[in-house]
RNA sequence: GUGAGUGUAGCUCAAUGGUUAGAGCACUGGACUGUGGCUCCAGGGGUUGUGGGUUCGAGUCCCAUCACUCACCCCA
């Protein structure tokens, strides 16, 4: 085969298809309810935009990106997530204006030149929003919630949320220093990967998942014991809201978001069934971002739902189906062709799905196609019908059949129980 | 970037180193000359990922390479 696709992306394919138009279309629904509203930004960058938010010495800008230069030689890269985009957007529209908080809500796709495996390609699809201007946790719980009824409302509940606090400025650096000081004590201890964590981001050995690594870090100081008051009482009243809503959650101070960006509320829904990456969405805080970018100091919090990784646990609960025509012709002569070809035009005119038969074969040929592509009525039209001015039906999932006046066609799909 | 596994028809898979690489499903047609599903019959569809090597002979063994899958790393 001479060409296909490279590696880490994929076509998506009908009856495929049906089911990401559904999750998004949910999506879409849930999220104006609570007041979201559809944003879309460029798929491309400046590079500098992904570099300075996402943060220098993360893998994603160290070597995950796909950039290049343009014609004119500047750095330009495929985004590889959907916060940064937005954040420039709110602030070169001076969206910081309008009353807060502004809320949106993006969907498309990122890039990232990463090793594929289970539910990680190079082009995947977030659903993602933001909320900027309130720094009340409030509205952390909000998007818990909303994510909550998305999830449901497409089939998936019974997905653990796991939330986090990694503190501020002022409280995370303290913590950090305490958990060096920790970690310093049994370097010599620890896996390849923790010894390279160590020097670059002491936080990630709190996830390692090597045993020895496991062992030594239960003891290890725990952020939400380090947190300053505001940070304290922030997760907190997150937590109350939670509770006040009924929401199942459990705490986990050894999970390390990825992005530096990221301030005081962190959070995780995840599914067993998903292999290794087996986060279907997660978010957090970032208090300071749209500051750094140059904008007015604005809290912010957001997510990002993976949607490949949503299609795969969908499409296990229900496979996706080819939804068939409502209306089928099968037609014997040129004169039958024609009429059928005609009222083909004028019920889909009228909100009917409808197919006929463009090749020339026998009427049992033409049922089977009917049959195979799902249609609920075929419309069988020949010379006999056509002569006596009418068109035979019949319901194949009912298994009835009868005569209407061919002038009838209408009328008939108008008054028909689909 | 690292490691392991797998590459044969559109899909899922067979084929001890030995004839012309098969089956099920799917597709097309027929049995039923104007009636779907069930059944039966027939047909189309292959550079066995690619390139080398060993051998009288390679889908099968060896090497390389590419791709896919899973895991590590990292992340949605």
């Amino acid at each position: 085969m001479k060409y296909k696709t490279i590696k880490g992306v994929q076509d998506i394919l009908p009856p495929e298809t049906f089911l990401w138009q559904e999750v998004e279309q949910t999506a879409k629904e849930i999220f104006s309810l609570y007041g979201f509203k559809e944003i879309r930004t460029p798929i491309l960058e400046f590079t500098e935009l992904f570099v300075r938010s996402i943060g220098e010495t993360t893998d994603i800008v160290e070597k995950e990106m796909y950039t290049f230069q343009d014609r004119a030689g500047r750095s330009i890269t495929l985004r590889p997530e959907g916060t940064a985009s937005v954040v420039r957007a709110y602030i070169q529209h001076g969206l910081s204006q309008l009353p807060a908080p502004q809320k949106f809500y993006y969907i498309g796709p990122m890039f990232r030149y990463e090793r594929p495996q289970k539910g990680r390609y190079r082009q995947f699809h977030q659903i993602g929003v933001e909320v900027f201007g309130v720094d009340s946790p409030d509205v952390d719980a909000e998007l818990i919630d909303m994510i909550r009824a998305f999830l449901q409302r497409i089939g998936l509940d019974s997905l653990s949320i796991e939330i986090n606090s990694i503190g501020c400025e002022q409280c995370r650096p303290f913590y950090r220093e305490r958990l060096i000081e920790f970690l310093s004590s049994g370097v010599d201890t620890l896996c390849n990967d923790c010894q390279r964590r160590y020097q670059k981001n002491p936080l990630r050995v709190l996830d390692c998942k090597v045993p020895t690594c496991k062992e030594f870090i239960k003891d290890a100081p725990r952020i939400t014991d380090f947190l300053c008051d505001g940070c304290k009482e922030h997760f907190q009243k997150f937590q109350q809201r939670l509770k006040a809503l009924e929401i199942q959650y459990s705490i986990n101070p050894e999970m390390v978001r990825g992005l530096d960006y990221y301030t005081r509320t962190t959070f995780e829904i995840t599914s067993n069934a998903l292999g290794a990456q087996n986060a279907v969405a997660a978010g957090g805080r970032y208090d300071r971002l749209v500051e750094s970018f140059g904008g007015p100091p604005t809290p912010a919090v957001g997510f990002a739902i993976g949607m490949e990784r949503l299609i795969v646990l969908l499409s296990e609960l229900k496979p996706p189906r080819d939804k068939g025509p409502m209306v089928y012709f099968v037609t014997l002569g040129e004169e039958a062709s024609e009429f059928a070809f005609k009222e083909l035009s004028h019920i889909r005119s009228a909100g009917f799905s409808a197919e006929m038969d463009f090749r020339r074969s026998s009427l049992k040929s033409q049922m089977r196609r009917a049959d195979k592509a799902g249609a609920r009525l075929v419309f069988i039209v020949g010379e006999d019908e056509l002569s006596k001015g009418i068109v035979k039906y019949r319901d194949l999932r009912e298994h009835t059949e009868g005569e209407i006046d061919k002038q009838g066609v209408l009328d008939f799909l108008k008054n028909f129980n689909f």
